[in-house]
RNA sequence: GCGGGUGUGGCGGAACUGGUAGACGCGCCAGACUCAAAAUCUGGUGUCCCUAGGACGUGUCGGUUCGAGUCCGACCACCCGCACCA
């Protein structure tokens, strides 16, 4: 007997198949054949791929290699995310080009990724970086310029200043720049802008037809988008001097609530509004506030534990519906200069923040909802607001109605007195998409001292990226880098200046999937037909840390690409189904002075972890996501070596579900590892006869026909596992029929028997091949099967083989387990009770009872109820 | 605070529309082979009383039902996301 050996197997596996340009995708026009597109988040070369990485492309591989056996037409591409900031981190620090760094990992990783054997169309493979790429880019962002989708403006924006650059909204988590964690502070400055908020509605109504998305990722974007409706409302001036001053007849507000607005009273202005920045300037006070706001914590407990603090501005305000009835107005630290109009006005009894406020000022509180159940005459609002439901009150000539009514009939009012309307607001921004960096995407754009931003020319493009630039001092290089700055206006042809900006890297990934589906089209980024055939993605595998960033951008853009007329997508969803895989995770260690280690570095003596160079003892940390940063990895290379591709493939899907995290443990690979050999073992000692799946069903009996039994059932559990995404149960059923082939040792000189013997080991090398495609295959010619495994249509389970005969039925007595009994399949109810009754576990439990009732549920169980 | 999710053996987890709880894997125990160990193979492995057998058992409490891990109500714990969003 030998050993199955991974390291001679795979290449020999994965030259064939490339030989044979297997997984090459067909034209999306093939007659006859429907169009699947399987495709994982591509990855940032960031350096080596380890096993924590594989796992999301180990699960798109049995998608791809599953459909492409049930006759699909399969794309599934690979490419790389290849612009962004640790490139050029690692040509300050070592003194590489980021260019080269880039193109180097992308050696390396792409090396791997092959030797994992996915079956990937690399004939389409993409990097971001290359102006083959990114010259479509620009184009893109051009047509956008002249749709009125991109704009430029001065506004008050996220900067990094360890990144050195500005962020997105999306990108700032907590207070911090989501790549280098420091604390973002505000700048004015001018930026580029994409028009995300014209698609809010769309983007948001678009939520609900996702339903192979994951609840959760659509109720982020939900959030995200934060979309409220109310009204915005104006409370004009008392002071005419005001209206002066202040350059408006009133302050505006947005509420939700304006049934409560015979509550109002106070109006609360954000720290950063206009009118509060205007009488800083006059008044020390005010702007002593307002400089306190400014400095006050961004995190969330020191926002949580802020008191609500507040200063009387001294102006005053008519309340909408009553000319005579006089609200003050304060600035207010609780109110967001960002959301809705950057003022509000505060109903205490029906808001807790305003009510916070109120009681700390000494405001006025009167409740206008009664709850249900309530009396006018009673109720009372202490320490915490009623937010809910009720009957109007208090509220002249709203009382009486209930909140939604209330809600109407006070925005008609307004309509009315021409002092507000009904409005919807949102929490969504518009993407700034402008980096002063320079490893990204240059934005297309001259600025000319006479015209203003000008795009460049589309048969100037691409704007290529300079090679000749260093990185030896801080900022921008494309900011220092004169002559490829200084260009004339395509316009006027006065000396004008480039844009230095470069895009924002989520830019490139918000369409790479459209320019799989034409990569070899220079001219155009992708042809709308093709991609409007192999659009939506059908299954999209990927990390649920995109699930407002990148998965948010998408979806903008393949809505801002249909509009522009570029492809056809009229629902604008880019991908149909989302699958956000769960991390594969690993113990830490640290060394005794601190320092991560390893798993290599680390090693047991006498049951104790002791790190290898020093002898000394390791702490153990806690399970964490595989990370670089934590050392907690294991590289794929090193995994591969030693154990093979399909090894790291069948772990990883093994034994959690995919959507939950999965530890990495050596007794788990080592429990693969056993299996491949067991697998094996039974493939070498079979004494030789092809596969024939498509044997009758009559020609065997006894022993023979359980194992085939066994073979059909496992063969339809695996496919319901995997078209479920269930890998792990899928693998639990290979291995339960693995054991049952290891137990039915048939006597193979019986013809019967070995051809039912073939038959289970054909359909067992078929179920391997999504998962461990290099053992199936081997397995598959081992056992004289005919032609690549890779190449044969799904076996279809035969229906016949997958109703048993006979079956085992619990025999309860009061809902409690007393007996079981062997069954014909279809047997009569009477059959079944009189056989339950006469079990021996049954005629004890009755003792001294009277049987009052029999419960039959044919094939499940039998209940008989006594007392 | 709001929203989403998860609670099942020593561990990861199975269980289709309510019908034999614990599939499969890891670990552990025993045995075989071996001078021995590793590897491999065989058997066992929810807890308790331990005798055929029985009692208990899916976070807690209650309900519906002949029957509940699954359905309903109230709670508890943990994880994730958002967070002064008017």
């Amino acid at each position: 007997m030998t050993r199955y050996n991974p390291r001679e197997s795979e290449p020999k596996w994965r030259a064939r198949w490339a030989e044979a340009d297997i997984d090459r995708a067909g034209d999306p026009d093939t007659p006859g054949q429907d169009n699947y597109y399987v495709l994982e988040m591509f990855p940032y070369p960031s350096g080596r791929i380890h096993v924590g990485h594989s796992r999301n492309y180990a699960m798109g591989d049995v998608v791809a290699r599953y459909k492409r056996a049930k006759g699909y037409n399969v794309l599934h591409p690979m490419g790389w995310d290849a612009f962004g900031l640790p490139a050029e981190n690692a040509a300050r620090e070592r003194g590489i080009h980021p260019r080269n760094w880039t193109l180097d990992n992308i050696k390396v990783m792409r090396a791997q990724l092959k030797r994992l054997g996915l079956a990937l169309d690399w004939s389409r493979e993409i990097a971001t970086c290359e102006p083959d790429y990114y010259k479509h880019q620009q184009a893109i962002f051009l047509k956008f310029f002249e749709k009125g989708l991109v704009y430029r403006h001065k506004a008050n924006v996220n900067w990094d200043p360890v990144d050195q650059t500005v962020l997105a909204n999306e990108q700032v988590v907590d207070g911090r720049g989501w790549r280098s964690g420091a604390i973002v502070v505000k700048r004015d400055l001018d930026q580029w802008f994409f028009k995300i908020t014209d698609y809010a509605d769309s983007l948001l109504d678009g939520l609900d037809t996702l339903e192979r998305w994951p609840e959760k990722v659509r109720v982020m974007q939900r959030n995200w988008i934060g979309r409220s409706r109310g009204a915005r409302i104006i409370f004009p001036f008392v002071e005419p001097e005001d209206v002066q001053r202040f350059g408006t007849e009133g302050i505006e507000v947005f509420t939700t609530r304006p049934d409560t607005l015979f509550g109002a009273s106070f109006l609360a202005l954000a720290p950063d509004h206009d009118i509060v920045r205007t009488l800083g300037d006059e008044d020390p006070s005010i702007d002593a506030f307002a400089d306190y706001c400014r400095r006050t914590g961004k995190t969330q407990e020191e926002i949580e534990k802020a008191p609500k603090r507040g200063v009387d501005l001294g102006v005053k305000v008519r309340h909408p519906f009553d000319k005579e009835w006089e609200i003050p107005v304060w600035a207010a630290n609780f109110v967001l200069s960002t959301y809705g109009t950057g003022a509000i006005f505060g109903s205490p009894a029906g808001d807790q923040r305003d009510l916070d406020f109120a009681r700390k000022y000494d405001l006025p509180v009167t409740p206008v909802v009664l709850p249900d159940g309530e009396s006018p005459d009673n109720y009372q609002i202490d320490d915490t607001a009623y937010t809910g439901d009720g009957t109007i009150y208090n509220s002249r000539f709203l009382d009486g109605l209930n909140t939604h009514d209330a809600i109407e009939a006070a925005t008609e009012k307004l309509e009315s007195l021409k002092l507000g309307e009904g409005a919807t607001t949102y929490r969504l921004r518009d993407w700034l998409v402008s980096r002063q960096r320079y490893w990204g995407c240059p934005i297309p754009i001259i600025h000319c001292p006479d015209c203003g931003a000008v795009p460049v020319r589309e048969t100037e493009l691409p704007v290529a990226l300079p090679e000749d630039v260093s990185f030896d001092e801080p900022g921008n290089p494309l900011d220092r880098h004169d002559s490829w700055k200084s260009v004339d206006c395509p316009k006027c042809g006065t000396a004008a200046k480039r844009e230095t900006d470069t895009l924002d890297t989520f830019v490139c990934s918000s369409w790479y999937f459209l320019r799989f589906t034409a990569p070899w089209r220079e001219d155009i980024p992708f042809e709308a037909d093709t991609a409007a055939q192999w659009l939506p993605v059908d299954q999209y595998v990927g990390g649920v840390e995109h699930a407002i960033l990148h998965l948010l951008y998408a979806r903008f853009f393949t809505r801002a690409l249909h509009d522009c007329g570029l492809i056809n997508l009229p629902d604008g969803e880019p991908f149909a189904g989302l699958f956000t895989q769960g991390m594969v995770t690993h113990e830490t260690y640290k060394s005794t002075d601190g320092r991560w280690l390893l798993p290599t570095d680390v090693e047991n003596r006498a049951g104790q972890k002791v790190e290898i160079a020093t002898g000394n003892p390791v702490e153990t940390g806690p399970i964490e996501k595989m990370s670089k940063s934590r050392k907690n990895v294991v590289d794929l290379d090193d995994f591969i070596e030693d154990f093979g591709a399909d090894a790291v493939r069948w772990f990883v899907l093994s034994d959690s579900p995919p959507e939950r995290d999965v530890e990495y443990t050596d007794g788990g690979v080592d429990g693969v590892w056993r299996f491949i050999q067991r697998v094996w073992a039974l493939i070498e000692n079979h004494p030789g006869h092809a596969p024939r799946p498509d044997l009758p069903v009559g020609d065997v009996g006894g022993e023979a026909l359980d194992l085939r039994r066994a073979a059909h059932r496992a063969l339809n559990d695996v496919s319901s596992g995997i078209e479920g995404f269930r890998f792990n149960t899928a693998v639990a059923h290979i291995h339960d029929f693995v054991n049952a082939l290891r137990k039915l040792a048939l006597d193979t000189n019986k013809p019967e028997n070995l051809a039912a013997r073939s038959e289970a080991l054909g359909l067992l090398a078929q179920m391997l091949a999504p998962f461990m495609p290099h053992l199936a295959e081997e397995a598959w010619e081992q056992i004289g099967g005919e032609g690549m495994l890779a190449k044969r249509a799904w076996p279809e389970a035969n229906k016949a083989l997958l109703v048993e005969n006979s079956v085992t039925i619990a025999v309860q007595v009061n809902g409690k387990r007393r007996d079981e009994i062997n069954l014909a399949v279809g047997a009569d109810k009477d059959v079944a009770e009189t056989a339950a009754l006469a079990t021996e576990g049954a005629v004890r439990a009755l003792e001294g009872l009277t049987v009052r009732k029999v419960i039959v549920v044919p094939g499940r169980i039998v209940n008989i109820v006594a007392t």
